[in-house]
DNA sequence: TTCAGATGTTGCCGTCGTCAACATACCGTA
DNA sequence: TACGGTATGTTGACGACGGCAACATCTGAA
């Protein structure tokens, strides 16, 4: 995780991960059956905190609108302060998902407290009716494309901190009651 | 392109390209200065024609609200067709774009195209006022965050067609007078 | 005490991106 | 027409990588 954060994906070696762990290259072997099954755990890994600051937010936030909006900035603010585990979370899910269940229970997981968020929200008469699921779909596509173009740089020009307050009263009108 | 579009981007190998060009490997090094230069270059011709099928869209959909509505609708039809190509154009934005200008250019073309489309309905009333770049922004995140979960194939149990006119209502919502 | 499984190590293979040195093709100028 | 510079292509090599196979060690239950 430390070369990741520091140095990115691609620079993660195996070899590397090996001396930083005392050990050597090929021991990895026998707890992971390759490189995408490590990355896959380093991923699920990253969901399980990932989830923990959502369902912080919320709960704190009061399970209201102000919990609603304090999720979408702890997303941003997870990807923006972790980008490249961020990256290796969502980036070639599909293949890492098929070699390791617990991430995609662990994903599953975080996409749930936004459900779950949206349904208590219906249910209080503060969202539109509708399918939760779908909605919550909506939502977390609007973050994870704000949060991977300001990973990726694309935001140029326009710093996150002034986007991401217009991004998340634009997500209220779009599910408000 | 053609073993991108089959096999994936990691697929690609600069040896791959020189016989497919039926050319030495290394022949390709008097052309780009690597493979990074390289991928800049394929990420740049696909932002290209990116462009073209947004102003289609935007265009032969009348330049009001269903048009916009069938950017959206051409925006994510393009990332399903070519899902590796567009995870060329916006994976790595950044690093890439450092070496190659021209990419720079074309994406932002591309996003000017969403920009100029929203202050034109702005100009007709259709559209709330503000700022119609950061308006465009959280446009563009939402149907690139759409994108790139239906790709990474994290919409599982939610096909794309079902999906995909929920958010563009949603979009229209956040962002109508 | 023994022995099977878990864990770690060394040596090796094929592949990759890339550089250096060398060869050839093209084209404007003397 | 001859020449020379530039663009382009080729071969060979290097270091780094992911990953296998064979061998060593360590641990815990019978």
């Amino acid at each position: 995780m430390a070369t990741i954060r520091a140095h990115g994906v691609d620079a993660l070696t195996m070899r590397d991960v090996g001396v930083r762990l005392r050990v050597s290259r090929t021991a990895l072997y026998r707890h992971f059956a390759d490189k995408t099954a490590l990355l896959a755990a380093v991923a699920a890994d990253g969901f399980r905190v990932f989830r923990l600051a959502l369902t912080d937010a919320w709960e704190s936030g009061g399970r209201g609108r102000p919990g609603f909006e304090a999720m979408g900035v702890a997303y941003v603010r997870f990807a923006l302060a972790n980008p490249s585990h961020y990256r290796v979370m969502f980036g070639g899910f599909e293949t890492k998902a098929a070699c390791d269940p617990e991430l995609s229970t662990q994903a599953g997981s975080a996409f749930q407290v936004l459900v779950q968020a949206l349904a208590e929200m219906q249910a209080s008469g503060l969202v539109r009716a509708g399918d939760a699921a779908a909605l919550a779909m909506f939502v977390w596509a609007t973050v994870h494309g704000t949060a991977m173009l300001a990973i990726d740089g694309q935001l140029a020009g326009a710093p996150i901190e002034g986007l991401l307050p217009l991004v998340v009263d634009r997500i209220w009108d779009a599910v408000r009651a």
